[in-house]
DNA sequence: GCGACAG
DNA sequence: ATCTTGTCGC
């Protein structure tokens, strides 16, 4: 089964969670891949409005051909709330239960969120890096903080986040003519790295499909599991 | 002080 | 995130 480090308890208030960012921050590394890169995660979380049962999942794939190698879902609970800035303390608990039960050892994993694109540089990617300590990135479908010039309309054309001055990821087109995906390096990855992962994870949507299948994995296991009730 | 605000 | 049908545009 894969492992992972426990940081620290989850179990925060936000003021706390804050605190334990701005400590975090400073383990983060942003730098090329150590060895390529063969299979790629990707993680996320489904569950019904107003309740705290949670559907998470993650589903690994060949890079190369894009072919699902493994995927595994399980039914946990969220009792932090969502809050802006502080996404990975609600998300992060679960999907490490589910991170758990692979048989797989990804080499990278990549996260329906934001990475370095954070207020204080550790969005969920970078955090779950940490705790993973493997090459992780983000890939949000919406702005958290940044700004930047609208990238080309063709696929591939991508312009840099700013904030305060810094780079903290980009705006990458992923398909011609299509609102473009938020990309920023988690942790040991780098965001040329992240931005050439991300294109060649293309299935011909919007959202790569390491994020669009695991979407559809914990949505098809809450339906069924909500199903009569 | 007034907005903005990943999923 | 989730709730939902049709509709405008390439």
């Amino acid at each position: 089964m894969a492992t992972y480090q426990q940081l620290h308890d989850w179990i925060v208030t936000p003021t706390e969670a804050v605190a334990l960012q701005q400590q975090l921050r400073h383990e983060i590394r942003i730098q090329p891949l150590t060895k390529p890169a063969e299979t790629i995660a990707g993680c996320d979380i489904s569950f019904n409005k107003f309740e705290e049962t949670v559907y998470a999942g993650i589903v690994v794939l060949r890079l190369d051909t894009l072919e699902v190698i493994e995927e595994v879902g399980v039914i946990s609970s969220a009792t932090f709330p969502y809050v802006p800035g502080l996404l990975s303390f609600r998300e992060i608990p679960s999907l490490l239960e589910a991170w758990s039960k692979l048989k797989t050892e990804p080499d990278v994993v990549m996260f329906d969120g934001h990475g370095t694109a954070h207020p204080r540089r550790i969005g969920i990617a970078s955090h779950a890096g940490l705790f993973l300590n493997r090459p992780t990135f983000g890939c949000g479908k919406s702005v958290l903080v940044g700004k930047y010039d609208e990238p080309a309309p063709e696929r591939g054309a991508w312009s840099p986040m700013k904030h305060y001055g810094e780079t903290i990821g980009a705006a990458l087109r992923t398909k011609n003519r299509v609102n473009p995906v938020y990309v920023s390096p988690g942790h040991l990855i780098d965001l040329p790295t992240a931005i050439d992962l991300t294109l060649r994870c293309n299935g011909g949507y919007r959202i790569p499909e390491p994020t669009r299948r695991t979407h559809n994995l914990v949505n098809a296991l809450r339906r069924e599991r909500t199903a009569g009730r």
